[in-house]
DNA sequence: ATCCTTTCTTAACTTAAGGTAACGAGTTTA
DNA sequence: TAAACTCGTTACCTTAAGTTAAGAAAGGAT
């Protein structure tokens, strides 16, 4: 399925009028400034120790988030359509600690913060409307690192089956795994437990 | 030691003062807004189910939330001096999903998020305020996240003692255990296991 | 169709966490 | 003072995750 620009410009302002009402001319603002690219499954984003302050806003497809220790890589978060990677790069110009890679073939909006000061000023919703979707984002967020610490893996594995069905299916097990807090090998035990347990 | 309220008020505006550069107006502004409330050790902020729209910034002492699984408490975080709980309820109105409770007598800041819009409207600097705030309280508990997610317990208990030694010392053993997401007594033989690797 | 890479599974062994119970030191309460 | 309570430790057994290694299954590429 293609997309057109119209449809992802409508996916994004769907996303945005969540949090505030926005007007035609604030509207328009929003569009002319989103970067639109395309990506190659297996694209990597942003490298360890690189400094980047872009945002993702993901359209079509997923990318995952990830940290190299030693030779092993660490997942820690997925992002599909309509889900928003924010590094703290964007913040305060560290160097990312972390990968970005592309899982599938992606659309995505790349949000630069550097024009930001000039535009809040001359539209103070956007400011009101950035404080709402990090706002929410950050509850968001501690909901979900407040599920995972009170689990087990396999609660959090159920948890995932029940909360984000769609990524047991189009992401890989080693990445599930990974991203579990556990090997793929114990992913895979627990399967076969969890099927044992059900009949 | 005593906090006078000329004391307090500059924590507070110590803290603000690493996000925005605030005229003595608002300043002021904010002084006025904040309520200082004193409460003794094991006092519940929050229960579960409770709705509040209060945020919390620490000025002395410490408070640490909790989930209450079947009969257990999981404690997912401590909040100790010029640190903020923003509870999601602030955001959506919905009932809070975990209890909040000083583990020490505290003096804390509540913020009730009531009066906001006019406020903003009249100060946008605030709304700048507060979305910097929020955008950093968001890294900090996305890395926090991350590291949670890529470390073993033991790793874990090893960077609690290095990022926060003040939370070693002045918490008990079994909320850190909790806290770290083990028994009390797997965080008793984990000490003991580690201080075997040390001689 | 065959090869090759990627992904998933299984197995045997090691390590560490959970569950339960008991004990002891230090406080608080009666 | 004694009893009760809190908190940390230890012990024994069970459960599940890590490690290493080896195959099986599925998909792509030539």
């Amino acid at each position: 399925m293609q997309l057109t620009n119209d449809k992802m410009d409508q996916i994004l302002l769907n996303f945005l009028a969540k949090y505030v009402i926005l007007s035609e001319e604030e509207q328009n603002v929003i569009i002319d400034l989103a970067i639109f690219k395309s990506f190659r499954k297996g694209t990597i984003l942003l490298k360890e120790g690189q400094r980047s302050k872009d945002a993702y806003f993901v359209l079509k497809g997923c990318i995952r988030c990830y940290y190299m220790v030693d030779t092993e890589e660490k997942t820690t978060a997925f992002y599909t359509e309509s889900e928003t990677l924010n590094p703290p790069g964007a913040l305060n110009n560290t160097p990312s600690e972390y990968y970005v890679d592309c899982l599938e073939d992606s659309i995505l909006i790349v949000a630069s913060s550097e024009t930001d000061e000039e535009l809040f000023a001359k539209y103070p919703i956007l400011e009101k409307l950035c404080r709402l979707v990090s706002e929410d984002l950050h509850s968001k967020s501690q909901i979900a690192f407040d599920n995972f610490k009170i689990s087990t893996p396999e609660q959090r594995y159920l948890n995932l089956l029940e909360i984000r069905p769609d990524l047991a299916q189009r992401i890989p097990q080693y990445h599930l795994a990974s991203y579990l807090g556990i090997t793929p090998q114990s992913l895979s035990r627990m399967r076969k437990r969890l099927v044992r347990k059900v009949s």
